[in-house]
DNA sequence: CACTATCTAATTGTCGACAATTCATCATGA
DNA sequence: TCATGATGAATTGTCGACAATTAGATAGTG
């Protein structure tokens, strides 16, 4: 079943070395470029050069462009003509404006979902929200919020809402920038013990075929989490202005 | 005011010229075939050749490159590796998913847009209103729904957000597109009148402040938009299978 | 006659080099 | 000392040519 491919994220060990599905130097950089910002190797605001990647990842320079241009249309790099490009930096601004557009669109893909997923994708969601409860990294506690736990169940219900276009938003624009933000804030504290929670109750709305509560839900669970990324965020800035200030 | 530009819609004349605030190829391409394209001159389906358009557009193959990445960010056209690219084909099935994202994009704008709007953007949205009740075009009836008016309306609201990621998802990367399917699909009957009548009831509540009841009529509006085409589509089928069979 | 394999032509992918623009440095002068 | 302009290096934008892959035509065979 497919969900049970998304819950294991193997894109982390054969990135370098040449996968065979992918047929051209520019997809392959861009993935690879795609992961190094995710994974902070490119830190955020750094500026990025043409020579220097074309020189990193061994292929010229047209190839490179094509792949920047994506990562560009992905909200990953930003570019000014005759200037250069630079890794997007992230402001609390702009993460919140994200989880805003978030919640607009994943409360319509849980309402989606709700009306097309089959018995049988609801069952794979059950497996997916089993597996990471038997994972060792929830007893840690905040580890499955911040790891990508979180993420695979959004994604899977993204996909049970049978929306290419919705997918396409969702699962390839805005998902690596998600998980980009999520290296920048973490979440911690009661929130991933309440999420795992909603996450159920979501999958019982839509597993009831309830598309009104499974949208209402989801859109409280996103909600939720804004609030919290907000709060950790003032919280932060505290911190910040007692230490500059002590 | 930036929205009485918004209204004016002057893409038609100086394209081919060269703009002096595109400072590059790729850029100025780009936004050709964009145009191209949403008004059909590139047919939908249609095989687009990279040798073709290069000596059409008297530019090399390196910017042309870039301005068709963009093109398939924005799902104007689809690309195929080492087979080519064609100018997207749009399904009734695709076309019904675009409604449901605009649905929940757009009523997450009217709600951002009720709650952070200044009474002067208020007024230069009653204006555009007030604009295109005055044109001709709406008292021959189906013109507002089908051209650019109705878009205008639905542009500046998101503009209201002040949700930038919101304003870049809705207003370069899909509002082309929409454009893109009302050329094929166009609104009629007495639709073009009742939207009219939900607008001004939007503007209303944004005006208000009531941020949930915005986000609800432009929900409706939406989904009744969706509805019609919807029927519509259903129309031409009908249509299509007795002039077979007869 | 249908099917398959091969070959050819066209298109896409990639590369290196040149032109245009920008940024930093530094010298000059008030 | 600070502002201003010239200068140079580095980077980006653009181009033409070559290599790799694909689609279609063609000939051959069961």
């Amino acid at each position: 079943m497919t969900l049970s491919a998304v819950t294991t994220h193997k894109d982390s060990s054969d990135h370098d070395a040449a996968s065979p599905e992918v047929r051209t130097l520019a997809e392959r950089v861009f993935q690879q470029l795609q992961e190094a910002i995710v994974r902070g190797e490119l830190a955020p605001g750094s500026k990025i050069t043409e020579p220097g990647l074309s020189k990193t990842y061994g292929i010229s320079r047209g190839p490179l462009r094509e792949a920047m241009r994506r990562l560009e249309a992905h909200r990953l790099i930003e570019r000014v003509p005759h200037v250069g490009a630079r890794v997007v930096k992230l402001s609390m601004k702009e993460l919140i404006e994200l989880f805003d557009v978030r919640e607009a669109l994943e409360s319509m893909a849980a309402r989606l979902a709700a009306e097309h997923m089959s018995p049988e994708e609801v069952q794979g969601l059950r497996d997916v929200l089993a597996l990471h409860e038997g994972q060792a990294d929830l007893k840690r506690g905040e580890a499955y919020y911040q790891r990508e736990g979180d993420l695979d169940f959004h994604y899977c219900i993204v996909q049970g809402s049978h929306n290419k276009m919705l997918m396409n938003l969702l699962c390839d624009d805005l998902y690596y920038l998600v998980r980009l933000y999520r290296t920048q804030f973490s979440a911690s504290g009661a929130r991933p013990q309440r999420a795992f929670v909603e996450h159920h109750r979501i999958v019982d709305a839509i597993e009831a075929g309830d598309a009104e509560l499974a949208e209402l839900l989801m859109r409280r669970h996103v909600s939720a989490s804004r609030a919290n990324v907000a709060d950790r965020y003032a919280a932060i800035l505290e911190q910040q202005s007692s230490t500059h200030s002590g």
